[in-house]
DNA sequence: TAGCGGATGATAATAATTATCATCCGGTAA
DNA sequence: TTACCGGATGATAATTATTATCATCCGCTA
């Protein structure tokens, strides 16, 4: 069946596993120099089974590396979020959007420049398919953000190509 | 049929109507007074077919009421979501989230204190049935977010009750 | 092993948001 | 209608997150 599942701690593991070891292999491809604080990075990250804020993952590396720089660390994972080793959970952070529409609705969000629009699909708010729980969470709702590229960004990505 | 569709721009012309007609009565309800920079804000985010932030709010605003400060746009915005008036287009939105997992999978968000789990759900991965464009979007994937409450914070808000 | 260029640490600067507080004004009850 | 109470506002300071700057360092190639 295709229920939604929670991720296990037991699939997370391998998973971190082989990407660490996949790491300096990737990293050496894309030229960029392999330091101890950018692998210390990737190791929190991909370990973590919660979503780390860059504090908390300072925070935890600083054990290893006390010497490092919180900026290093947002640096660093802006960094692997751009060579596709990581991604931010929202790509709509630096301040909140408003969206005065209460009625139950989706959104598409261009990628580039952020452009966000409203989307009606009734199939989406039918995805919970009544379930009240999953794992230890009590379900509430679900909205889908559909990534995109706007009519604008297009051309200026084929511009530019 | 069921397929994703645009929120048009007639259709939010009409629901900022009934909705602003009905708000002076929702704020009645909720014992919120009715002041013009309250109403002046409510209107312009529901008119709004994009997803404003705070700051283009007040420049909106402003043009009507001169006077009014920032502050004051930013504490209505999070009094009309906190009243559902209005929602966050992402409840994250304080600090980034980085996630080190890059395989195809959907997060669970406790609204309450924001923690976020993975979850896999092969059927969230097929929404967009192979479908390219949405208006002027080019389709590049989609993510859905399940807002729900944690065991923990089910328990504090069932002893808070 | 030398040297180039990217990476880092320290720190300042910026941006978004929230807190503080005196004043103001919407809503109620006389 | 008027007086009053408590929430709402405007001005501003404070806080928080993030990014920029720059001198130094060190991974990498030759």
């Amino acid at each position: 069946m295709d229920r939604p599942t929670l991720i296990s701690d037991k699939w997370r593991a391998g998973y971190a596993a082989q990407r660490l070891a996949e790491f300096t292999a990737r990293c050496r491809r894309r030229g960029l120099a392999i330091t101890p604080q950018r692998v210390a990075v990737m190791r929190v990250l991909v370990n973590s089974g919660d979503h780390p804020r860059a504090e908390t993952v300072f925070a935890e590396v600083r054990r290893q590396y006390p010497n490092i720089s919180l900026a290093t660390v947002h640096r660093t994972l802006e960094t692997l979020c751009e060579i596709g080793e990581a991604r931010k959970v929202t790509p709509l952070h630096d301040s909140a959007r408003y969206d005065g529409n209460t009625a139950p609705h989706h959104h598409v969000v261009c990628v580039r420049c952020r452009k966000v629009c409203d989307i009606d699909a009734p199939e989406f708010n039918r995805l919970l398919h009544g379930r009240r729980t999953l794992g230890d969470f009590e379900l509430l709702g679900c909205s889908v953000e559909v990534h995109a590229l706007c009519g604008e960004c297009r051309k200026a990505a084929a511009a530019n190509a």
